[in-house]
RNA sequence: GGGCACCUAGCUCAGCGGUAGAGCACUCGGCUUUUAACCGAUCGGUCCUGGGUUCGAUCCCCAGGGUGCCCA
């Protein structure tokens, strides 16, 4: 991997350094102020489709900028094909017109001082050459950025994984699916906003900083307040202050925004990432799977015109009502075991280690809930391909999720699992204050005697609760995760615009 | 954290126990219908790093670094 100092060597740069100093000394600066555009073109190539081969239309003239990326010149007539944000069109460039409209020189400058990269801007009029290219036939040019580095082999593209994502703004010049695929991230959030706040969501912002993590499981990043002489913790979550809210009486609310997870990178695991989390008083679970199912939906059906579509070259089908299934069913049907039978939490372990649960994961868990999760991981995960609401999961690694109203041990919760993988989380929210501060007191004791952090318990939180949440049902969506199976993309880096990466050079 | 693979010119990659190559890019020359333009010439190397084996290592071995994929 380059870095810009050793690119102060290289000879491309050097070369490039050479014509913008000769484009100054020809009194051309090289990084001008703004450029008037008439034309796009996408606009040039869908107005001008019907145009035949060998035609120019002369009587219309426009102004076009972009960057170039490919070059092809010859003793006295260059073609340069440009691109904009709408697409590509290619620039007819005829000495003799150019140096009728500008100078002896300006064609020269053209050939000799622009480059593959470069930022140009052209007037002329449009022209499908023999050859049937739609171009644009220039009498006038503007060099609108010198640029000194250059862009990848024009045959193999950016192929280098790493460079992609350090380098994203030339993945982006070169690459144009990577285009869409941001496009393609806005108006899955722009779809979800609209779909929310149509039904009356508010959308709250709140705290990323705070003194207590909570919310899921995981671990967090911690930072420092040097005024206020303490640490704070980046969010883990947004559910414990939307809840507050609840309480405070803003009846349905949410927040779509990143989260941050101190925890391993994977293809679909990035340290900061983007969940909407949505909370909607005298609603229970049953109504966040509606919500979930019908905000897919929207969003499949917006972006890419239907509700069914290829993932990874499986078809999958957002149209038919998602399958609803509890864990103990799933796990009874994959293994033939109902986990709710075992008399003792010894019992469950082996039963889980006949099921292939690897020895190393029992040894972490002390509940019979956390090996009953343990098996559904183990055996039943991989296979959701087609969207599965998977409800009711152990009590023990639910903290925040109301006991269920007729099954012991469980709690009213559901984890949306699409192509092997989870999407959503949502509960009937545990709105029982004594209730909560046992379960969270449980939880520590639980990591305590496991391991590292045991966090706090966050004592604004329980007291909200004493003021009272109305029956609450809430929801979290993993919305890269979703951008990744609308955009077809295999790592969750595909998705973000600027993943988190090791920096170069340190250690 | 575990397994596998890769790291050679600016880029994409060959290569071989005897001191390194191609295409493209760059530079120079030629060219008025190209689409990876073409033709000719030049330039271009810490073969990831360190150690070992060897008369000799880019190649074999060990360790480290980086990257990717899979698993956790």
């Amino acid at each position: 991997m380059q870095t810009p100092h050793d690119d102060e060597t290289r000879s491309v740069r050097l070369a490039r350094m050479h014509k913008r100093e000769q484009l100054q000394q020809a009194g051309i600066d090289p990084y001008p102020y703004r450029f008037e555009r008439t034309a796009e073109a996408r606009i040039l190539q869908e107005k001008f489709q019907d145009l035949p081969a060998g035609e120019e239309v002369s009587d219309f003239s426009c102004t076009v900028a972009g960057r170039v990326m490919a070059r092809r010149v010859f003793g006295k007539l260059a073609f340069l094909d440009i691109q904009d944000a709408t697409g590509r069109i290619q620039l007819y460039c005829e000495k003799q017109r150019i140096t009728e409209a500008m100078s002896p020189e300006a064609f020269d400058h053209l050939k000799n001082l622009t480059d593959i990269g470069d930022i140009l801007g052209a007037t002329g009029t449009v022209k499908r050459t023999e050859k049937g290219e739609l171009s644009v036939y220039i009498h006038r040019f503007e060099i609108l950025n010198k640029t000194l580095l250059p862009l990848p082999d024009k045959w193999h593209g950016l192929t280098d994984v790493e460079k992609r994502y350090r380098q994203r703004y030339v993945d982006l010049i070169v690459n144009p699916e990577v285009r869409q695929t941001f496009e393609r991230r806005a108006k899955i959030i722009r779809v979800m906003r609209n779909y929310l706040d149509d039904r009356g969501f508010l959308e709250i912002d709140t705290p990323v900083l705070q003194p207590e993590v909570g919310g899921a499981d995981a671990k967090p990043f911690v930072t420092h307040h040097n005024a206020l002489g303490m640490d704070l913790y980046l969010r883990i979550a947004t559910e414990l202050h939307l809840k507050r809210l609840v309480v405070g009486g803003f009846e349905k609310v949410y927040e779509l925004g990143r989260i941050f997870r101190n925890e391993g990178i994977s293809t679909r695991h990035n340290p900061e990432f983007t969940s909407v989390e949505v909370y909607q008083a005298y609603a229970d679970y049953f109504d966040m799977m509606d919500l979930t199912e019908n905000i897919l939906r929207a969003c499949a059906l917006e972006v890419l015109g239907s509700t069914s579509f290829v993932y990874q070259e499986t078809e999958i089908d957002f149209g038919q009502p998602f399958r609803r299934v509890t864990m103990r069913t799933l796990i009874q049907e994959e293994c033939g075991v109902d986990c709710l039978s075992f008399s003792d939490l010894g019992e469950a372990k082996r039963a889980a280690q006949a099921l292939g649960v690897k020895e190393s994961d029992l040894v972490k868990v002390s509940s019979a809930g956390g090996v009953m999760n343990l098996v559904f991981e183990e055996c039943c995960e991989a296979k959701l391909i087609q969207p599965t609401f998977v409800m009711d999961y152990p009590v023990e690694i639910s903290p925040l999720a109301k006991s269920h109203r007729s099954q012991p041990d469980l709690v009213e919760r559901f984890e949306l699992f699409i192509y092997g993988r989870e999407h959503a989380n949502a509960f009937s929210e545990l709105n029982d204050p004594v209730d909560q501060r046992a379960r969270l007191e449980q939880q520590i004791s639980r990591k305590a005697a496991g391991d590292d952090e045991a966090a706090g318990i966050d004592e604004d939180f329980i007291t909200a609760l004493e003021h009272g949440l109305p029956p609450t049902g809430g929801l979290g969506i993993g919305i890269d995760r979703v951008v990744m199976l609308l955009t077809d993309a295999a790592s969750i880096r595909d998705v973000i615009a600027f993943p988190t990466l090791r920096t170069l050079g340190s250690e």
